[in-house]
DNA sequence: TGGCGCGTTATGTCTAGACTTATAGCCCGC
DNA sequence: GCGGGCTATAAGTCTAGACATAACGCGCCA
């Protein structure tokens, strides 16, 4: 008796994985089921939002609750600052700026960003090193429409990501991984090899429908990104 | 007044990032915010907790609530099966099994999944197909020791990750995403080059610290993960 | 038979209050 | 000045009850 809010919901994940409540069927009802664990209906709701924001059931006014059919699971990565994901690994960060140059946005960006014809860019090319080993390689446009302040900004000391980051705290911002090809200048970066492959995370930031930034991250040959869930 | 929980939870956060609460400092506590709000606690705190699964924020009885100073962005993906994201994509699904043995867990697996010696597997190797344009090549480890009932399953209608998703719903997993090499038998499979690069998902599951499987996903090339946040 | 409207119902949210728990930081003794 | 213990504080959780809201699916009507 007196179950807490974890009670209900590890209860209610095993009788799941148990098969005990199939997939696609339906669950008691909040009421019922405060009664079956002797607990108020708030604590039942706050385990059944959780397993729903995990995906693991479904719920809708009315036609209540049922177990997903088909789970969707889901897993979460932290996207960190590069220098706290090195020094986190207990080596030690260094930081250079490779390239800084004013230009117009060429249209493979303007179209990314839904940018506006005759927009300038800044772009930056910098690269991050762990122990002295080449890290990553940041690819790096940002917007001088609306953050015009970038132009007048030293790069040459600390990185555009977290320059950008105490500027503009939050924004909305589509990311996506694959995998690429090192091609002869990138492989002369990351010290590795023409044709060896890499791991890329390409992000696109917006702060309240304005773009911002546009960048591309190419890791060093052999880089995972792991998580548990 | 009168505010519910999202209210408190946007007006905090444009707070923050139109830099009226700067990174790092304590926010009020609840009973504060409550009054100024006009709600009651239980509000305050659903918004705030919401904010701090977020990563926005960063909680500590008694010491109180105080805006993270580089705050963890995180990004969440949907894993799905494959036939569903072939099939939602508006793409016709074929899957076929092109090799199955049973064998002794080889030595790199059972350092991975933490298995006994003299182990057995089953190792299959599928392909699934979108519009008949090879799509993903997966290279799946069975624990027999675990999962006997795997030797008499029928692999060549449904594939193993469906056949599993059904009878074991619910796991732990690690996850990891990185680039590797096309080899030639894998170009062979994905219909692409010898060397050409390809986006690699693994990924090892337990169930009540039991090993269950150990799966080496392959894209065709091009393939991205993308997701907003 | 088929389409529309609406009452019923399950979830969603809020409240005021009480109790629990972790712990920051003060105070005291060495 | 330093370490250990105590306490006040802020978050964490629970309750009983109320009202809000979405939408399922029955029943009515064409």
């Amino acid at each position: 008796m007196k179950a807490t809010y974890k009670d209900v919901k590890s209860d209610i994940m095993s009788k799941i994985t148990k098969g005990d409540w199939a997939p696609g069927s339906l669950v008691p009802n909040e009421i019922e089921l405060a009664g079956i664990y002797g607990c108020a209906r708030a604590t039942v709701n706050r385990a059944m939002r959780e397993l729903a924001d995990d995906g693991i059931i479904e719920r809708r006014r009315k036609a209540g609750t049922r177990v997903r059919s088909s789970p969707i699971r889901q897993a979460r990565f932290d996207i960190p600052l590069v220098r706290r994901e090195i020094e986190d690994k207990g080596a030690e960060y260094r930081y250079s700026l490779a390239e800084r140059t004013v230009e117009p946005a060429p249209d493979w960006l303007r179209a990314r960003l839904k940018l506006g014809v005759g927009s300038k860019v800044l772009h930056l090319i910098c690269m991050h090193y762990a122990d002295g080993d080449p890290y990553q390689h940041e690819d790096r446009w940002i917007n001088l429409g609306t953050l015009p302040q970038a132009e007048d900004a030293d790069f040459t000391q600390v990185g555009p990501n977290e320059w950008l980051v105490a500027t503009v705290p939050f924004s909305d911002a589509e990311i996506s991984f694959s995998a690429g090809l090192a091609g002869p200048k990138l492989a002369d970066y990351l010290a590795s090899k023409d044709g060896d492959p890499v791991f890329t995370i390409e992000r696109s930031t917006w702060w309240e429908g304005q773009a911002i930034t546009y960048v591309k991250l190419s890791f060093r040959p052999g880089h995972r990104m792991t998580t548990r869930y």
